[in-house]
DNA sequence: GTCTATACCCGGATAGAC
DNA sequence: GTCTATCCGGGTATAGAC
């Protein structure tokens, strides 16, 4: 909170003067990043050739381009009772659709996809590993058949 | 480390007469944890009719089983500097073996077993969903054709 | 809606006696 | 190798003046 105080140049407890507490603020964080995402994915699969892929270098470049908001969105409970009534649906039908409405195969494919993600951001994978390759290798399995 | 101390009986200031600081005890648990989960997946390959799928349980399972644990190895950077020589690559060796020796697919399938786990025990999936069935639908689509 | 001052709790870690 | 006492920094949050 004091370092958030900082950045817009006021003073740690007037934050309290516009949220409740913390968990208020990162609910209203977590609804703005999931409609950022969902918007990004729309956007990639909109008359894209391979849809899968696409959705792929979206939830990557998601990931890499706010790596703490992707943290927020998705390394914790999600905050249901403060969202938006169906934007979770939102943010997961560009990819259902990409598999052909099949629900397990569009969990797995979010695992997967979710799984890379975080081992890129922890710096889990071995040196030199390559991650180009290893999205590829493992979109190609998941896509439809 | 005061709960650490509390929990074998003794103060935490005497934690520092057996190790230096945190981050030397932490990579002394990775290392046990990193063997004690390359011996389960060796145990789990052997003989098994399918590999992959015998794998992913055993990935599951020591997830589920020491979810501190399982985060400490593997939602971090490895300590690589403090860990036996070998250890990393024998915990790959199982997976590897599995795909056929194809490494980009043995990342594939391990981020997919990491993303499943992680977002299993940070309660991420929806109430209800099924996931065996998607364990099941990433495991038949990652295995080797 | 901003501020200053401060409470309260928790974390890792050290000093020095025994 | 254990203890007591303590330090220091960090976190969220509140009280009350302006």
């Amino acid at each position: 909170m004091r370092r958030l105080a900082e950045r817009v140049g006021i003073r740690a407890p007037s934050i309290y003067k516009h949220v409740r507490d913390k968990e208020e603020l990162e609910a209203a964080l977590v609804a703005d990043g999931l409609l950022e995402f969902a918007e990004a994915c729309e956007t990639a699969v909109e008359g894209a050739a391979d849809p899968l892929a696409a959705l792929g270098g979206a939830y990557r470049g998601f990931a890499l381009a706010h790596p703490h908001l992707y943290r927020l969105i998705n390394d914790r409970p999600l905050p249901r009772d403060r969202l938006p009534a169906g934007l979770e649906a939102r943010a997961a039908a560009p990819l259902l659709g990409a598999v052909g409405g099949d629900r397990d195969r569009a969990r797995a494919a979010w695992a997967f996809a979710h799984g890379m993600v975080m081992l890129e951001l922890t710096d889990r994978f071995p040196a030199g590993a390559d991650l180009d390759a290893a999205w590829r290798a493992g979109l190609a399995a998941l896509a439809p058949s």
